[in-house]
DNA sequence: TAAACATGCTTTGTGCGCAAAGTATATTTA
DNA sequence: TAAATATACTTTGCGCACAAAGCATGTTTA
């Protein structure tokens, strides 16, 4: 016994991890530009869909719990970009809505996807699989 | 302008960060059995593929970097399961070897894997398929 | 309608993950 | 061989990620 290798090169976790790690730190410094950080910016994004939301559809999106959310939200809106409001149909609530900067950042940014498309190269087929099986992942882990 | 809808599903960074994150918060509950987090757990497996080696080269396996792993290594050693020896080569370098508790480990946790593996059911192409995107993306981002 | 429970969010504490700066030792270069 | 540069690691500071506990407000139930 305890003569197995482990080979991390087909562990799905460890290539899950290492491939996350380094695409946002890929990502870090572009963002950094606009003073966001990755998290930062997917919440960004979520609203750029669909603003003025609580803040549980924010974890139904992003997969982000409730607490780290609070975090992230309280630096966006000590940035400017979004407001807290307490909701006046559920007081527990918390509604986030977009400002007018958060609102514009929206098309300053718009360039950071397609600059990093092209950086890492994979096909449809690649890309499509991916996502695919990790949103298999992720359904299975619920 | 600004009418574009960002579709989270289909985007490769964000789908590799949920499911990383899915994976491991699942891992989890089964390390803090053994009093590991998963980067601890990572650093163990590498150790014990390859015992007495430089930081250095486990920062190559395991992609963190240099100041993360000093301080997960710290925390190894304070439970006894690893230690850290100045090289007698080298005095910069470190050398990281396992303790008898350490290398007891490795058959105590062989059986987290497993069930992990029939936790998510991915085919063995998917897997495969996973495994080699992630290992791409890898390369094209050093 | 009071008590029990649920929900939405915040707080606290721990451990990453990483950039940037720092320290000590080693190697290269002029 | 002294100065410049490189390397191996540590330290510092910030922002996650998450579990667990806490707080306030709702909803359900006896």
């Amino acid at each position: 016994m305890s003569t197995k290798e482990f080979d991390f090169s087909e562990m799905v976790c460890f290539s899950l991890y290492s491939a996350s790690n380094a695409m946002i730190r890929d990502y870090s410094p572009k963002l950094r530009e606009y003073d966001l950080t990755y998290p930062q910016f997917l919440v960004m994004m979520s609203l750029w869909n669909n603003d003025s939301v609580y803040i549980k559809a924010l974890t139904e999106q992003t997969y982000l719990d409730a607490g780290t959310l609070t975090q992230v939200l309280k630096r966006l809106e000590g940035k400017g970009l979004i407001k807290r409001n307490k909701s006046l149909v559920d007081e527990r609530a918390k509604t986030i809505v977009l400002t007018k900067t958060g609102l514009s950042l929206k098309d300053k940014t718009s360039h950071i996807f397609d600059k990093m498309e092209c950086k890492i190269k994979l096909s449809a087929d690649e890309q499509k699989a991916i996502t695919s099986i990790c949103s298999k992942i992720l359904l299975q882990l619920r």
